[in-house]
RNA sequence: GCCCUGGUGGUGGAAUUGGUAGACACGCAGGACUUAAAAUCCUGUAUUCAUUGCGAAUGUGCGGGUUCAAGUCCCGCCCGGGGUACCA
């Protein structure tokens, strides 16, 4: 019976499916195990071979656990709200809520195909009202929020208003925009609207004017980690600078928290220093600069306080309030100018002359707090504006960025500490190298270290500023001018001012019981004409008060990141009406044990959900400080795109079709051009770019061959390629020809359904290749259907195991996928015997003796009628051994070898033993589900594999009583001697020197020292 | 620039705590079966030299070092990948 693997899925498949096999239920008082992939966003190009390497890794850990007896939580959901979408719904008209419910499907047959074990019952998408009116449950738990710095933690509004209503802001230590004070007695004079402000400098989730990115062709405000040098993420487009007023959350506030927690956590040291250096923690202190005329002053924030007497001048951002203020008359018309140049820059400019100084003098002075001396304030743009307090003071000796302002514009470069050696002083900063203060006054003669330790008591006694803690991490921008979203639960009350009868609006929280509050249909996605957002177009869409007043909703929704930021929870309770998810599910299920995912959320969706856990951990809702307790992150599989340039084709006209109905085109390369490819065809970016406007890219599947073929050109003679016509479309540039049959003969090819193109002799050229992320808008996506349906899902899930560690990127290829496809043949043949009969496995006696934990489930008796003999049952558990260690470090490619190892060493033995083979497919069901299914249920179980048990490990198969010690003479191993494992060590060195291969080798050599390390090595010193 | 990663045969990769470098697989070469091909099976396969057999030397990006012993540890470089970028 030969192995065919689509009956062995379908009966498999049909058997999971009668049983519903992956419900997974919360009631049971077996050990817990929550394994969680990041769920998608279904974009409209399905999933390419890319995805499922992660997702095929968590299912086999998690089929593993639940071999090891765990309850295992692994379910599957969508992150159906986002920009794509509604992109495509602005182009075509489409509702999002279609395309995506489209790409849904496509994404969940996709998955099905690869036999992943969900527990689909638990599905939700976020963009169901269901699960958004618990986002927008949260979102408002954080409006009505603010962080108390003394307890540390988030705590309810009313309890500060009740601290403001007692005694004003005195002893308040709050996260907040800016310090404010003021008395108990002045807030309470205060409007509806003023207090409605003020308070929201303390919210978690605020709204105020803030420079954002703004985006114009998206016509959206976007995050920081949606902006990648100064253009969109998504989209590439360009990102300016604007000033609007914008709801954000305040995740600042929990910079220290979410430091500090990633200490105790296990995930990669490369994802926690991403997240550390995004968090950007320093430590320095803030010092007050007097300014001249004396009414204003500049506070400055620096890490070098150290540095204080080498101060010749001091910046302003452009954007500081401060410059308008101190700047005398005879400057303002070029510091004006200056200041709106600043501004008017996009991001990309800005980022583009970074290593361009410029900057304006204001004319006015500052005096410095220690020596007394006028000091000039200047504007300059490399001064940002959302950093510590938009001003710095101006080391130009000891630092870079200073040192090239000063040079530029000839201002004094006093240097005050001693450079010691191997530390060019004015060009690199202070990291923890050693030097000593001069010209400093009271600080000569002091390390820098200690200088800035009593620079700070010394500033702080003055009352000069204080010690203080910076993070770079800024507030997170949390509107989006954007349909497709999660509306913000938020309507606006009209107030008339008392003083001034000006009417203003006041944001006001929908209550509880009005979520959730339900995206209307609108008839149109784009902005309206005066610049709404699309949300604006909504008829009937008002919130309605008690007298029947109509006030209209906020207008922006949520980004992307709000559903991800808590999704996690739901799957625990994904049908509860009345929580986010029940007590009892939560504390049964606590956080992910293991959490697998792309890199490339590092900075978004990894931070924000470590954000709103500590939050809702505030509250006493979650348990727990951390969401996932390990995290993976799995290698991007990248695709390999082709570009051959300046190139002559020759065209066939397609024949025949393939099984599917598709004609199935190919290109043949002549061997000519093959043999004169450069042998190291990767040409550089520069190359690329210098071509870039006469390559035509090709397909994965030719760029595969070509990998493949350049390895091997000596032997090389043709290949077919298979290749979408769509992709030579632009045939007629590239002057393509009819070939001839009579070539394909001459050839000995056969022509059916190909389409060779051919590369003449004298054709000029030039082949690169590319290895890049896999994207539809580059032609190098390969979809995991394909190689399924050639080599079936077990080869596929095993074969992208075997491609290397899960973390490592690589590019995609089909090479040697035969290996494990062969493994499979190879697995199931060893159930047969010649006659092609399930038979090879020895059947059971009836009736069963004992009850051993591997048979359940089974029909008929129990007791293997075959006794396996030692080495059999050395090799078995060797295997069950080396892959329960494997999973424990999620090394997946090496327990493939393991498995491989296994079954030649059985197959060499012709083993066919009941009692070795049923433990192995166990042990291989989380591999390949759907083989071990079928074999499982051949070898008379009528329940599942995956209800099985994974096999008890017994170390006494694999005791040994002698070791084959490599000898090596100074260090170069020799012959191999085998001595049993009791005996001493001197023992061990006396029968080694007594060895013939030891005499041959000493010969007449001193013996300077013999090592002996025990069932390791022997190493003889000679000289 | 800074931070993190990685660099091992023709290829993907293995070597988990400093202890036989190259497991496993692909590819390739030779052989068996076959009219032939495919499939399958067997043998070989780091490099160089030697080859009648035995062998020998070199070898984990480069240069040093520690050690009886280094792919693994230390110092200094080079190259690739990712993150970040006036963060004071």
């Amino acid at each position: 019976m030969d192995y065919n693997f689509s009956d062995i899925e379908n009966s498999a498949r049909e058997k999971w499916a009668k049983e519903d096999i992956y419900k997974v239920s919360n009631d049971t008082s077996l050990p817990k195990y929550y394994v969680l992939d990041m769920f998608p966003y279904p974009s409209g190009a399905g999933l390419h071979v890319g995805h499922p390497l992660g997702y095929i890794a968590s299912d086999i850990f998690s089929r593993f656990k639940r071999l090891k007896g765990f309850n295992v939580l692994h379910p599957m959901g969508w992150d159906a709200f986002g920009l794509p979408a509604e992109q495509y719904a602005i182009q075509t008209g489409q509702h999002p809520a279609i395309t995506t419910k489209n790409n849904i499907d496509r994404y969940k047959s996709q998955m099905n195909m690869l036999g992943l074990s969900y527990d689909w019952s638990r599905e939700y998408k976020t963009s169901d009202p269901a699960f958004y009116k618990w986002t927008q449950w949260i979102f408002l738990k954080l409006f009505k929020s603010w962080y108390n710095n003394k307890t540390k933690k988030a705590e309810p509004i009313e309890d500060l208003i009740a601290q403001f209503e007692k005694s004003g802001t005195k002893d308040i230590h709050a996260a907040c925009g800016e310090e404010l004070n003021f008395s108990a007695e002045e807030w309470k004079g205060y409007s509806e609207k003023e207090k409605s402000d003020i308070l929201f400098n303390y919210r978690l989730a605020y709204l105020s004017e803030a420079w954002v990115n703004w985006c114009p062709a998206l016509g959206t405000v976007l995050a920081n980690d949606e902006v990648k040098d100064g253009v969109s993420e998504r989209g590439g487009y360009p990102v300016e600078r604007k000033l609007m007023p914008q709801w954000s959350l305040r995740i600042t506030a929990y910079a220290e928290r979410l430091l500090n927690g990633l200490d105790t956590i296990e995930w990669s040291e490369s994802m926690k220093e991403a997240q550390r250096n995004w968090i950007g923690r320093s430590e320095g202190c803030s010092l007050e600069f007097k300014i001249e005329s004396g009414r204003y002053k500049v506070t400055v924030f620096t890490t070098r306080p150290d540095t204080v007497f080498g101060v010749s001048f001091i910046t302003l951002a452009p954007e500081n309030e401060l410059v308008g203020k101190i700047t005398p008359d005879s400057h303002k018309a070029k510091v004006e100018e200056y200041v709106n140049l600043a501004k008017n820059k996009t991001e990309r400019e800005r980022q583009a002359e970074v290593k361009k100084v410029s900057g304006e003098f204001t004319g006015a002075y500052a005096i410095h707090p220690f020596t007394g001396k006028e000091i000039p304030i200047w504007v300059g743009d490399y001064v940002l504006a959302g950093y510590g307090t938009g001003a710095v003071m101006g080391v130009p000796a000891h630092d870079s960025r200073d040192h090239a302002f000063a040079k530029h514009f000839g201002l004094d470069i006093p240097i005050v500490i001693e450079a010691p050696e191997g530390w060019d002083i004015l060009k690199e900063s202070y990291d923890g190298k050693t030097g000593k203060c001069i010209n400093s006054d009271f600080l000569n003669g002091l390390e820098v270290k200690e200088a800035i330790r009593v620079v700070i008591e010394e500033i702080e006694n003055r009352g000069l500023g204080k010690g203080k803690v910076n993070f770079r991490l800024r507030d997170a921008a949390f509107g989006r001018q954007r349909y497709w979203g999660e509306p913000i639960p938020i309507y606006y009350k009209t107030v008339v001012s008392r003083q001034s009868s000006v009417v203003s609006e006041i944001p006001v929280a929908l209550e509880e019981s009005e979520l959730p509050l339900i995206l209307p249909p609108i008839d149109k996605f784009q902005p309206t004409e005066t610049g709404d957002p699309p949300l604006a177009r909504a008829t009937d869409w008002k919130y309605k008060d008690k007298d029947g007043k109509e006030y209209h909703y906020e207008y922006t929704t949520m980004p992307g990141w709000a559903g991800s930021s808590w999704y996690y929870l739901r799957y625990m309770d994904p049908n509860n009406a009345n929580e986010f998810a029940s007590k009892d599910a939560i504390s049964y299920w606590q956080n992910i044990d293991l959490y697998i995912g792309g890199a490339e959320h590092a900075t978004g969706h990894l931070l924000y959900f470590r954000f709103w856990t500590k939050f809702l951990f505030d509250y006493g809702l979650v348990p727990f400080e951390e969401p996932a307790k390990k995290l993976v992150n799995q290698g991007m599989i990248q695709g390999v795109s082709a570009f051959i340039i300046r190139v002559n084709f020759v065209w066939y006209q397609l024949k025949n079709i393939d099984m599917t109905g598709a004609k199935i085109p190919a290109v043949y390369i002549s061997k000519e051009v093959v043999d004169s490819l450069p042998n190291n065809e990767i040409v550089s970016n520069e190359i690329i770019k210098l071509f870039h406007s006469s390559f035509l890219k090709l397909n994965p599947k030719f760029t595969n061959k070509i990998h493949e073929e350049n390895i091997q050109l000596r032997s090389y003679a043709y290949t077919n390629i298979h290749i979408p016509v769509s992709m030579v479309s632009d045939k007629d540039e590239l002057n393509i020809d009819m070939y001839s049959e009579d070539w394909f003969a001459k050839e000995k090819l056969s022509p059916t359904n190909q389409v060779p193109i051919f590369f003449p002799q004298n054709s000029k050229y030039i082949c690169v290749r590319e290895v890049e992320k896999m994207s539809k808008s580059k032609y190098n996506v390969v979809t995991p259907d394909d190689v399924i349906a050639q080599y079936g899902t077990d080869t596929m899930r095993m074969y992208e195991m075997f491609l290397g560690p899960l973390e490592m990127s690589k590019p995609w290829s089909t090479q040697g996928i035969s290996g494990v496809y062969n493994f499979l043949r190879k697995f199931w043949k060893l159930f047969f015997d010649e006659n092609d009969a399930f038979v090879g496995v020895d059947p059971r006696v009836d009736p069963p003796t004992t009850a051993t934990p591997i048979d359940t489930g089974l029909t008929h008796g129990s007791t293997p009628t075959a006794t396996p003999t030692p080495i059999e049952l050395k090799i078995l558990h060797k295997t069950i051994k080396k892959i329960e260690e494997d999973m424990e470090r999620l090394s997946f490619n090496t327990s493939v070898s393991a498995f491989m190892i296994c079954l030649n060493e059985l197959q060499e033995l012709k083993c066919n033993k009941r009692a070795i083979l049923e433990p192995l497919v166990i042990c291989l069901s989380p591999f390949a589900p759907f083989i071990c299914e079928v074999l499982w249920s051949k070898l008379g179980h009528t329940s599942s594999v995956i209800k099985a048990s994974y096999p008890k490990f017994e170390e006494k198969y694999l005791v040994e009583n002698t070791f084959s010690y490599p000898v090596s003479f100074n260090g170069k191993t020799r012959f191999m001697l085998e001595l049993p494992l009791n005996i001493s060590k001197e023992e061990i060195e006396k029968q080694v020197l007594a060895s013939e291969d030891a005499q041959k080798w000493i010969k007449d050599q001193n013996i300077k020292k013999v090592i002996v390390v025990p069932n390791k090595i022997v190493n003889i010193v000679l000289g």
